[in-house]
DNA sequence: GCCCGATCACAAAT
DNA sequence: CATTTGTGATCGGG
């Protein structure tokens, strides 16, 4: 089996063997414990749904604050101090499931390693704040719930505009943590949207009829989420945003007005004015860049802004002179008033071209102003802001990632430049700012999967008789019909939703190899690097930022059978390379919440995987890069079994996809799942888990 | 195969 | 409720 690749690969172009290098044991997992397990017990809830042990405190009103840098312009907020456990609706259907099990539950990200290499510590605490207008937001909960009146559209696209009146969905978030968030309700409604987005680009892919067709799938999806009372941090405020973190990175303009950190849907400069008469001047609270002509500074901790205002409309540039007032004026004001004012720096993403990304940069202040003559001959402002220093790397880190691209500058503790040594289409570079070692445990670098000898997999069923490529709308597609009818990627080759076991197109559909329905038989796309770490060994990251349900690798290694993993237990060989589909995982969820699409009637939502037979993958000797990522109880990705025909079998692998967008540099991680507690139990003397280091505060403690 | 500009249909906050 | 704010996808030319 194994049609036509090679067997025993050898790099091309080597005059050794550069895939096979020293011999140094990596670490993937181990040290001593995770102390934290006592301070910070397991949630034996599922935020944002259920209550925190200790009654109602990670929210952020109850952070330490105004410890640091609290301008003095903030007039001490009235808190809310609710006094029991918050009333939390909690949805009928959804099950209790063990902790860590919801895509919610990663209030942090894997271990700080992001752009560790720039010197900057993870913004773990850092909560402070300044209220302005104390009252301003109080009264919003009560408002927009009732119905809206939407124009009517034209056209058939009915289906998806379901505003306001919100039959069947109940908001999961409680009205407090709507006004305030955290890192779990920032990522659940992160992940609701986006989930959201690519469930309606899919239904709008598979129209015949380019009628009626939304074309601004993230404003739709927005829009729901935001009527519909999936969102947090709606109370405005200066500085931190609760949950949000220095380096996060968002894809559209509606993922930071769900989460709070730049409300306006538009508009690149968001501020807020005081309620009371005392004070009635704007103050900015935080600035997009679009990163078109302000950034000409080369100081990535310096921004030159402009002001809004003095554009005609939806034409040409600048007709009019721009004016004191609105945007502008509050950064004049936020300039006197010396209050931090977050930054968001767009940028162009490395992987599209025709995407932007927006990296939330930390806080600014406002140096200096003055205006501008444009080009047309009006005025212009222009604000010089300077970054509040202390803060993690954000924007930086893609300045010097581009400087590494670019050959401007070398990676520094470049131990190999790829050590695929060209097997996969992109270089993998191997990385050690940590310690001496210099090379990695011997291992052959192969692609795929490969058998020793003849497994039996799963009877032949048929391909698709699809000719040049697959058609999202096409429902003779046969594989289309595998996966319930829908395709499961959008047009960039995005994953939609988590399946219980998902259909590709294989080597004996006639379809040709560019056809959409094989996103994860097309290699590592992704600029990787493997790097030492602290303290689990070598591990995985990106020097692309990652957009949720991107592609990322497969699991690929030896296929062996569980006489042979039994063996593999009992010598004590190491085995900390097996990936085991027969292992317990906690279930977790990803795609949109149910009612969040009215109309929905696809139940095609069950994420529990349900694989045909058990796949169990020995990565040890023969692998890819997949072998080198850690386990984490909250991780950043998630494995995907994919099915697809070959030599007339099917046959069973493992993609890894993105559970959320991830920054540069930010450690890959997915989890292991834990033995199932029978073979545990049959040796004699301690079954040999693994001390978990993942940080998170959801660690189970071991795993593997 | 890419990069640039033009075009078009839209949402939030006030 | 009208106004103010670009954005994101796509398409055609150079």
């Amino acid at each position: 089996m194994e049609g036509g690749s090679s067997h025993n690969f050898v790099p091309p172009s080597a005059g050794f063997d550069k895939s096979r290098v020293l011999d140094v044991k990596p670490l993937r997992s181990l040290m001593p414990v995770f102390p934290a397990a006592s301070q910070a017990p397991p949630f034996p809830c599922m935020p944002p749904f259920g209550q925190t042990p200790n009654g109602y405190s990670p929210f952020y009103p109850f952070q330490p604050q105004g410890s640091q840098t609290s301008p003095n312009l903030n007039s001490p907020s009235p808190m809310r101090t609710p006094t029991g456990p918050m009333p939390a609706p909690i949805r009928s259907y959804r099950a209790p499931v063990p902790s860590g099990a919801l895509p919610h539950d990663f209030p942090e990200e894997s271990n700080g390693e992001r752009g560790s290499s720039m010197g900057g510590a993870e913004d773990d605490d850092g909560y402070f704040d300044a209220h302005l207008g104390s009252s301003s937001s109080r009264k919003k909960t009560t408002k927009a719930s009732s119905s809206r009146k939407k124009k009517k559209k034209s056209g058939d696209g009915d289906s998806l505009t379901n505003n306001g009146s919100g039959v069947n969905f109940v908001s999961v978030m409680s009205p407090f943590q709507v006004e305030d968030g955290n890192r779990e309700l920032v990522n659940y409604v992160l992940v609701n949207f986006d989930a959201l987005r690519r469930r309606i680009c899919q239904i709008e892919d598979a129209k015949e009829s380019k009628n009626g067709i939304i074309k601004r799938a993230d404003l739709k999806a927005g829009n729901i989420l935001m009527t519909k009372k999936v969102r947090t941090n709606m109370r405005r405020r200066i500085g931190v945003v609760p949950g949000v973190e220095v380096g996060d990175v968002f894809y559209f303009r509606m993922e930071m007005c769900a989460v709070g950190l730049h409300a306006p849907s538009m508009a690149g400069i968001d501020y807020m004015t005081g309620k009371g008469d005392a004070e009635k001047d704007p103050v900015a609270l935080s600035i997009v860049s679009s990163g078109g002509y302000d950034d000409d500074t080369e100081d990535s901790d310096v921004l030159i802004y402009s002001g809004q205002g003095g554009n005609n409309n939806n034409k040409d540039k600048q007709v009019a002179d721009q004016k004191l007032e609105r945007g502008n004026l509050a950064l004049e004001r936020s300039l006197n008033h010396g209050n931090e004012v977050r930054v968001i720096r767009g940028v162009r993403d490395e992987v599209n071209s025709t995407t932007k990304v927006y990296v939330y940069d930390g806080l600014y202040k406002v140096h200096e102003s003055w205006t501008e003559r444009g080009k047309s001959g009006c005025n212009i402002f222009k604000y010089k802001l300077v970054r509040v220093p202390g803060q993690p790397g954000a924007f930086a880190v893609w300045q010097t990632i581009r400087k590494w691209k670019d050959g401007f500058s070398s990676r520094a503790g470049l131990v190999l430049q790829d050590l695929t040594s060209g097997t996969e289409s992109i270089p993998v570079s191997l990385v050690n700012e940590v310690d001496n070692e210099k090379a990695l445990a011997s291992f052959t670098y192969f692609p795929k999967l490969k058998y020793s000898k003849s497994f039996t997999l799963m009877p032949p069923s048929f391909g698709c008789n699809c000719h040049n490529a697959c058609l999202p709308g096409d429902m003779n597609c046969s594989c289309i019909q595998k996966n319930g009818g829908s395709f499961p990627y959008t047009g960039n080759g995005i994953l939609v939703s988590r399946k219980q076991l998902l259909h590709e197109c294989g080597p004996t559909c006639p379809c040709s190899p560019n056809c959409k329905n094989r996103v994860s038989q097309t290699g590592v796309k992704l600029r990787l690097e493997v790097f030492k770490t602290k303290d689990r060994g070598w591990g995985l990251r990106s020097w692309d930022s990652i957009r949720a349900g991107s592609f990322i690798c497969e699991y690929a290694g030896e296929v062996i059978d569980e006489v042979k993993l039994k063996q593999k237990g009992h010598a004590g060989e190491d085995d900390e390379y097996i990936f085991d589909t027969g292992r317990n995982y906690d279930s977790f969820k990803w795609n949109y919440e149910p009612g969040l699409l009215e109309e929905e009637t696809s139940n095609d939502t069950n994420e529990d995987y349900n694989i045909p037979y058990r796949l169990i993958i020995s990565a040890k000797n023969v692998g890819n890069v997949s072998r080198f990522i850690n386990h984490s109880c909250s991780p950043n990705v998630f494995w995907q079994p994919v099915l697809y025909e070959h030599n007339n079998q099917s046959s069973l692998h493992i993609a890894f996809f993105a559970i959320r967008h991830i920054p540069p540099m930010t450690e890959l991680t997915y989890d292991y799942g834990n033995s199932s507690s029978s073979e545990a139990d049959n040796d004699n003397g301690p079954h040999r888990k693994n001390k978990c280091l993942c940080g998170s505060s959801k660690c189970r403690g071991y795993f593997g």
